[in-house]
DNA sequence: CGTCCCGTTGAAGTCTGTCAACATCCGTGG
DNA sequence: CCACGGATGTTGACAGACTTCAACGGGACG
């Protein structure tokens, strides 16, 4: 049972910015599938050129590189409305992995079409750059909390850029909301010890910030969120593709 | 006195893909005008939206983020052949500030005609894509490094990769090249305290990997770069805008 | 010749990592 | 039905990489 773009449940969102009739149907002649993904599934690997490109429907992953003495550094969650394998597309080989940590439902791409999409549909090209200049912006943000936040703060951080996400995909019910991923890959994503993220993550709820247990993250305390992380905790409209 | 992109410099490098007559008449359209820089000048403004887009023909620069709380993140050594200001002119605004360090010479480029770009030359619109993809890809290798890696081996990494740079653009004479940074931006862009810095440089420099000294860097052992990093030291043919 | 910026070095302190142990949950198999 | 192992989360004690503080040297510049 395929999605209809006209049906596509992401597309009204206010996160994204608006479809002309004429893209819509594009994007519909664009897409060459739909795919369901079982958790653990690898959807692109790093160092290698997928034929594939995706658009997250439904679900959530994790994007990673893997250094050579084993360590991991997640790169992104990836979240509804994702689009994946740009990399791939234009450069021709992926600088991490897609992992599906849940089931995931993915709208496919053919790569050999990327090219086709830029010639006959320049509006959908700028678009692509758009997205790829958003994931620029966002790893920028990464890289200073990373590099120049304390523990606390950073994991604060990514939280407040999580939930934020899943606000604006309309994914928050009663303040809270699915977080699917192990404290291990939040340490993977920050740079941190397991055992260090463990600890702060038990500081953030006993300071009444937010609360994260059972796969469950709510805000409890959106201001001093806002008032710790400045606008970096803030998530930009940008395109769907 | 404006430098003709037939003349262009950057143009035959191996680091960058290749020109078609036809898409040089277009840059040079493209082109509205050429600039010089002192060192210290504000090319571009986190926050803001820029009229004008760069292509850095001689020189050395600096990316970088700043906090809340004073501290700064460098994302990143601005090199000949870089193209400045990609976020503005697809997204509207600016994720991080660019100075200039040395005095710089750049082709300028008018934002307003980006959107003519992707419309009547859908292949520079795919080369900037491109290069957005390749920024996200270097972003990517930064986070694994600050996140991942022990002081030592994060400026074995960035000397690394500021030097196959250097090699790539013919910079490199004599096992040596011209790095006008301080320590203190090293230091910031890697996440680490001055102090440290320093001393994990005086530790390359007795162990015989690099020197860096007056300005000038100079790789001593390769092999034992490349050993330590890995492919992750290399830097990747990119297009020239 | 004083000042400022940058680089260098030593000593002390702390944030974060490592080690270790235990609790909980879950799927598997006896 | 219960035992078992594996994955995840939690907590305490200790160790270490890195930061901070402090002082000094050299070069550039007015």
């Amino acid at each position: 049972m395929v999605t209809k773009c006209t049906n596509c449940p992401l597309r009204g969102l206010p996160l994204f910015l608006e479809f002309s009739q004429d893209e819509l149907s594009f994007m519909q002649r664009f897409k060459t599938g739909e795919m369901e993904a079982e958790p653990g599934t690898h959807l692109l690997s790093q160092g290698e050129q997928s034929p594939q490109l995706f658009t997250v429907l439904t679900g959530m992953g994790l994007k990673y590189k893997m250094l050579r003495d084993g360590s991991r550094q997640v790169v992104g969650f990836v979240m509804p409305g994702d689009f994946l394998g740009l990399q791939a597309g234009v450069m021709g080989e992926m600088g991490h992995s897609v992992e599906a940590v849940t089931t995931m439902t993915l709208c496919v791409f053919n790569r050999a079409n990327v090219w086709d999409l830029f010639s006959k549909h320049p509006t959908r090209g700028f678009d692509i750059a758009h997205l790829a200049a958003v994931e620029e912006h966002f790893l920028g943000d990464a890289l200073a909390t990373v590099g120049q936040r304390p523990a606390y703060e950073k994991i604060a951080w990514a939280m407040a850029r999580f939930f934020n996400r899943a606000l604006a995909i309309g994914q928050v019910v009663d303040n809270k909301t699915s977080l699917p991923f192990t404290q291990q890959d939040l340490a993977d994503a920050l740079g941190l010890s397991l055992v260090h993220t463990n600890k702060q993550l038990a500081q953030l709820r006993r300071d009444g910030i937010l609360t994260w247990q059972k796969g469950e993250l709510s805000v409890d305390d959106m201001d001093a969120l806002t008032h710790m992380l400045g606008d970096d905790g803030e998530v930009q409209t940008r395109p769907l593709v």
